[in-house]
DNA sequence: CCGTTATATAAACATTAACTTATATAACGA
DNA sequence: TCGTTATATAAGTTAATGTTTATATAACGG
């Protein structure tokens, strides 16, 4: 049960975009999070609560850190939805392809 | 130059989300899409200027009617992006694969 | 224990978004 | 040309979001 609505709106952020490509290399920290970004820690903070509970950032608790790592679940959820979409445009591209593959050579502009 | 900012955004809401589900079937005009929902005529009109500002879908002019369909260059700029994380997480799962694999089956507690 | 480091929460504010109702535009069909 | 159908725009209201500064919690290292 993915939220999209959150997720997808987590995403709609380019700071947490970021973040999330940062944990596509592996964990980090908060602060290693923050660090690349002119925002104060509390806003990376907010940005990453809103990344978590969109299920697509995981933290542990390691002393009085808190690494943090992609979220399979979250994530999969997403790319599943934008799947259904992926295949109606394959669909309708294999489409297209009949059209311009049963045409005459003369009708073809695409390749006078 | 896709607009993930505006795209993502776009993606966050239900409304929206089943407006591209109902054009992953094919072209639908303004009032097919706001019929199966509780929402008036102008509400929805505002939700399609989102989704083709977005570059998620196109809208032709024929005639007194606006016909929309999904627009392959703004979804395809969505699930590029989205391509990286799933990309991540693979590889992650390939090195807990590796990782079960290497272990002594005593240590395997998955499949005991 | 105490100061420091890592992180979270609260309060306040500005900006943007999602509706609604009311009205405008613009093509169609008689 | 006129009424109807299809869609867009405007104005106004309410709610949500992204920040900041200031403060709290909580573990670490001496």
């Amino acid at each position: 049960m993915p939220n999209l609505d959150a997720a997808f709106s987590a995403l709609a952020d380019p700071t947490r975009r970021a973040i999330l490509a940062r944990l596509a290399l592996g964990e980090a920290t908060v602060m290693e999070l923050a660090q690349p970004f002119e925002m104060t820690q509390p806003a990376i903070s907010r940005h990453l609560k809103v990344l978590e509970s969109a299920g697509l950032i995981i933290r542990r608790v390691e002393g009085t850190k808190r690494p943090c790592r992609l979220a399979p679940d979250g994530i999969t959820g997403v790319d599943q939805w934008l799947a259904m979409l992926r295949q109606a445009l394959a669909k309708n591209y294999e489409r297209l392809d009949e059209v311009l593959a049963t045409m005459q050579p003369e009708e073809r502009k695409d390749r006078p």
